[in-house]
DNA sequence: CATGAATGAGTGTTCATTCAT
DNA sequence: TATGAATGAACACTCATTCAT
């Protein structure tokens, strides 16, 4: 007669537990006993759960990976163009608590990312969808006349690594750029992206043949 | 008189070493036992040339940032407006071995600087400074009338955020982002700066006059 | 349910090992790894136990000081007066190995008390109240007729002082302070009080009748 | 040319910081460092004048005991009998800061000798002297008949073991045991002695009228 | 399912000591 | 005579992990 207890809520709870020490202590300080104290269990029940630390460290940062992605295809329904890009980058930026503390984790890993090879993979796993729901975003936009012609997965590197920067500097610094300094760079970031290349195409609607190795999208030679 | 070893040298060494070590093994994986070792040297001569670890490992930060600053500062000898701007950025970037190693080391204090609020207070001073570099070579591409006028601390902001993402994103994955990419990134944000902003500044071509070596320095398309 | 043991047990089972590593060894030679070891176990275990290092010595400090208090106690049952108090005082010197033992780990701690202020108020909580048992004592004596009207506590100090300096004596130089010549030492002291004071109570007789077992409990001459 | 520094001189003043350090620490907190640094000193001079650490406190425990030798020496000119007894009971007090200060040293080295054999012959030798001195000092009182006769041996013994108990005493609870107090204790034990033994000199009847009539205490023969 | 007991490896740090100058 | 450099051993303590219950 085992205690009715579900096993996945039981995992996410541990998990819960994992990120909160995760932001309080910082990945360094994050310990097996802290973890199980935070979710007000035993040490073992820790591993009872989870194959070893880095199997928790693992979940929570797929957790969080999950979340943040799920929130950026939640946040293209009903929107279109710049307005869904938009939307969809200010998901990474930490506007609030729970997305100050999903970025958090995320970027807790990055370090790790750099050094360790399996870390790499699992991080490019995540960046690599994220970079293709945006490069897929701006070709709405292209296709929608709102920006130009130009070089999409080029524009979808620039505005990733725009937001990741941007998100980890707000982390770091809350002051200096709090939730409405963020939207507004990002903000400005389209509008630049707009402006610097539609005003040169009088005739955009026929522009979609755009494709291939195409026009020079920077020039404005077109 | 003592033995003949020169104190700061020494203490180069030593933070040199610790510097490999956590590249190799990133700022968790780093032990004064590893530090030692990688200098050659015993356990105690690390307590002997510093206070305590976390001692040694904010000398390895800031030697790291002073490295990066001195680079940016020697960028922009020769250079100015666009030219000069793009060049200090490019400075941040992990281009080649030496800078990929002295960002590394940056970013692998980002986690504890969100954690940590002594050590967000060290990184706000070398990161408000680069800041404050980028807006002014902002303003002297707007005195320059390379780009029009804008609101060019919110530019430095972007700038900044923008080659802090793309910096990690290319340590995490270079095959994605080889040091052409990075470039490309870097000149693209600024072409579309220009081009976002100059067409309305109707009078710019009596500003350049001002101009030193040449006012197009991207494309000199004209 | 967890493995069958006894909490309280095993936590004793250490202090007895920190005991005979305090006495073999010193105090200042006294390591966790040492009492690990004396107590057959691993490192680990003694922080297990107990929250560190000082946790332990102090543990090992009061149960020699509560093992000593109850000895006194237990002493003075079915006992008044002198007979009385010089089983009291008995109880605290090292006559044998167990009291030994423990009157060695409560010296240990005395250069520690003359320094560390925390130390010296923990002394003085076990020393007044064995002050107060003997000063109670005494007093008893004196009501009995034993000895004549004295400055109570004044000749408290006094056998307390008396029996502290005899002990670490004996425990320095046994050959020299054989048990035989401690007790001596204290009898002979006890009979000095008597005979120097009780010449001024020329109604004593009357007096002993209270008295329980004998009333004269040193040389029996009545 | 070698800079004019007397040896001795050197020597005496680490021995005096050392003193200083033994006190405020503790004699397990005592570490060449810091009796180098109490001496304004580097590290090595300490093992340049003495052998190693054992060395240091050696002399640091002979030079303590020495001074407090000479003390009790100088306390006994021009007096004879009881009064030089107290005079020279009393140098062995911690009357003031300089003799608290030594016996402060004293006393840290005792745990040691208990455990130790080599601390335990050591402090034998200076304790044997002692003891000497004060039984040579009662069998003074003896023959001016200020006391009755006596176990000389044992009245040191007590006197010793009071006097070592009194100070340790002291040491740890200065505001029970003030300078004052302790004087009292000491000199009512004198008074008992002689007290508790006079009376049984007959031929001193004149000197000592108040005597009672008591029985012999100690050997009862009557 | 759950837990306290127990461990061994490893942490930063301190120490007395030796060495070259 | 004097000193900083350098070391290796040892310290208390923490950790992730395993085991028996």
């Amino acid at each position: 007669m085992p205690k009715f207890v579900d096993h996945d809520t039981r995992r996410d709870e541990i998990v819960g537990a994992a990120w909160r020490v995760i932001q309080r202590e910082g990945l360094e300080g994050t310990t097996i006993r802290a973890i199980a104290a935070e979710a007000g269990a035993s040490t073992a029940i820790v591993t009872h759960y989870f194959q070893d630390k880095k199997d928790i460290l693992k979940s929570a940062l797929r957790m969080s990976q999950s979340r943040i992605a799920r929130r950026r295809k939640e946040a293209l329904k009903g929107l279109a163009g710049l307005e869904a890009l938009e939307a969809s980058l200010a998901e990474s930026l930490p506007l609030d608590d729970d997305r100050r503390l999903e970025l958090h984790i995320e970027v807790s890993f990055w370090a790790r990312a750099i050094s360790d090879e399996e870390s790499a993979t699992e991080h490019l796993r995540s960046h690599d969808t994220w970079r293709a729901v945006i490069a897929s975003s701006v070709q709405d936009c292209v296709e929608l006349g709102e920006i130009g012609p130009c070089d999409v997965l080029e524009v979808a590197d620039t505005l990733v690594a725009l937001v990741d920067g941007l998100g980890v500097d707000a982390l770091m610094h809350p002051e200096r750029l709090p939730p409405e300094r963020q939207r507004l760079v990002v903000r400005r970031e389209l509008e630049r992206l707009r402006s610097s290349t539609d005003h040169n195409d009088p005739v955009r609607e026929s522009r979609h043949q755009r494709v291939g190795p195409g026009p020079q999208p920077l020039d404005g030679a077109g």
